[in-house]
DNA sequence: GCGGTTTATATCGCGCGATAAAGGATCGCT
DNA sequence: AGCGATCCTTTATCGCGCGATATAAACCGC
């Protein structure tokens, strides 16, 4: 069609890109002190809000594969924040539950929603309305993702 | 403040994340043919508009540390879709020239753009739109990361 | 209960990406 | 000359993320 190309800048794409190291940068001073990596910290807070979720789950709702979550979750229980046991009723199934340990880092981890907030830039309002509009593109990467059988487009 | 913790879902952060894998994954097919990870494609996308640049343009304009491009365009050396020199003006400075092969896997690139903007399920005024806010995001993030000098928010 | 399928996770292998820290080389200014 | 600043490389480290494969348990029809 085209015969020519964008700069990186021009392309929506790259925005998220660049938008997901800055972010990762801003949470890096506020995780360190709790030894969390940023991925790390998304699987404590699913299990803050609801302990002895399966790997399964987890990796649901972070969109991630079991074959990421795996190590992830043994990190975490290398790092004693959590155990990882077999449901009994479901062999197949793990769960991952807090410790003792993992529960209290959870204190530490409640000023940090607030810093992130504030280095948006943003009001909440605004914030809310761009993680939707986010989410939105997120699925819709995520349906196409699912598709593209072959290399066509409309023929 | 507050004694509760968001879900990752809820964070505009995290759709920021995960916007990013399932863009990833949307690019992975397009870019295998090519050879090219999603970073490497963006290092051609900056090189197939002005060639020539130096390491430490190439890294201003993706916002990645030198150290990071190095390897990236070392990888790129090797596959043969440029070359490393030092300026003769400026010994300190190594620039990047796309080989004839760099330059010939432009035309396999031009379908790109389009099926991604086809991905997002946006037209291109949405996805600029969009971008700029994305952008906005980014420039507030990086920002503040560059504050932040010990640990604290008002005492 | 017996095969066959599906589901849930683990395992392995792989490479890249990203950073921090330290070093080397060169330039430019005085 | 000398000295700080600039640009890049090197090294070392680490975790992430995925695909492919394997395994084991659960389900299902009969």
């Amino acid at each position: 069609m085209s015969d020519s190309l964008p700069r990186p800048a021009e392309l929506l794409c790259f925005s998220v890109y660049a938008a997901a190291h800055a972010m990762n940068r801003v949470y890096k001073p506020l995780l360190d002190p709790l030894g969390l990596t940023y991925p790390q910290y998304l699987v404590m807070l699913t299990l803050w809000d609801e302990d002895g979720q399966t790997v399964g789950q987890v990796s649901e709702r972070l969109f991630l594969e079991s074959s990421t979550i795996t190590p992830l979750l043994k990190r975490l229980e290398t790092a004693g924040l959590l155990t990882r046991e077999r449901d009994r009723a479901d062999e197949r199934v793990v769960r991952a539950r807090l410790t003792e340990a993992g529960r209290a880092l959870r204190e530490k981890a409640l000023g940090i929603p607030a810093c992130i907030l504030g280095a948006t830039g943003l009001d909440m309002a605004a914030a809310v309305r761009l993680r939707d509009d986010v989410e939105r593109l997120r699925h819709s990467l995520e349906r196409a993702a699912g598709e593209e059988p072959p290399s066509g487009g409309p023929s």
